[in-house]
DNA sequence: CCGCGGGCCTGAGAGC
DNA sequence: TGCTCTCAGGCCCGCG
């Protein structure tokens, strides 16, 4: 499910009811995650409290008290709402179970802030580990992640040289999170047709021979910056049962211009195109075959 | 090194 | 109603 824009929504949706609180209670209901929760997940959590919370890529990147960061990843089902904790255990077998599902609520956490932080993920492909701080930076899962799209450091010279001789299609080195951090399905397709370039395109034709950024890089960074910052600032997209950690819904799935709107008019002032989806690497891809070369 | 296909899981929706 | 099929926002592994 998420992208970057949702996971950044999810992490301030968190902050306030995590950051400086206590975890008083863990409920490890399923430990059976894309990787089993550690054994001594709840006894590692339990007493100490949250210091910071931060997100890489499309990770959140919880600091406890005890010196461990806390390592969540949402996979494609994952999400996080935050009630108010009454205290009373989770209840594993409700009468209507459709109208307030916890069956597949994993892992709860009651704070000291009061709040009780459910994360419910159908599919399990989301992930929670313990990383001592020290080893966070040289740990499998971050060590090869690219630069984060929103940080000044990533820029055309940058992206250019991630792309330098690739002969993978834009489409395979934008999912790619070596090559920059945090983009998915949805944001690469927006992007690509904001830069009006075809996600079809070999990755090394943005650089020079030299791996020097042209004219096109400088599109596609702009356009990645541009497409997740409106993200972000609505507050990400709901699609499916994603919701933001308050149960309201993001909305910039209006704002798609591509992203499953096959057979749509393309919306590129003056382009007289329809987006069509072609399947790459397995994936859905959208696009304007007219404006996006 | 690279691209591709398959697998991991469950649920929603379409078509019959 | 219920079956079967496809598809889904991520990521990893193994194959050729």
């Amino acid at each position: 499910m998420p992208e970057l824009p949702e996971v950044e929504t999810v992490r301030r949706g968190l902050q306030p009811v995590m950051e400086g609180a206590r975890f008083v209670r863990v409920e490890a209901r399923r430990p059976d995650l894309r990787r089993p929760l550690p054994k001594d997940f709840v006894k590692r959590l339990e007493g100490r409290s949250v210091t910071g919370l931060g997100r890489r890529a499309k990770y959140l990147l919880a600091d406890v008290s005890s010196g461990d960061v806390l390592l969540m990843h949402l996979g494609m089902s994952g999400s996080f709402r935050v009630a108010e904790d009454k205290g009373e255990k989770t209840p594993g077998d409700l009468h209507h179970p459709r109208s307030d599902d916890r069956t597949h609520d994993h892992i709860v956490f009651h704070m000291s802030s009061g709040a009780r932080i459910s994360f419910n993920d159908p599919r399990r492909f989301g992930l929670m580990l313990l990383v001592p701080r020290a080893e966070l930076a040289d740990h499998p899962l971050m060590k090869e992640i690219g630069p984060e799209p929103l940080g000044n450091e990533f820029d055309a010279t940058l992206l250019a040289q991630a792309c330098r001789g690739k002969k993978t299609s834009l489409k395979a080195a934008l999912s790619d999170q070596k090559v920059v951090a945090g983009l998915g399905n949805i944001y690469v397709c927006e992007a690509l047709h904001r830069a009006r370039l075809s996600p079809r395109r070999m990755a090394s034709t943005i650089a020079s021979r030299t791996g020097a950024p042209n004219e096109r890089a400088e599109r596609l960074v702009d356009a990645i910056k541009a497409v997740l910052g409106d993200a972000i600032h609505a507050g990400g997209s709901s699609l499916r049962d994603h919701r933001r950690t308050d149960g309201e819904l993001g909305y910039f799935q209006h704002h798609f211009r591509v992203y499953d709107r096959e057979g749509a008019k393309c919306v590129t002032p003056g382009c007289k195109g329809t987006v069509r989806r072609i399947v790459q690497g397995g994936r859905s891809t959208f696009f304007c075959p007219v404006c996006q070369t």
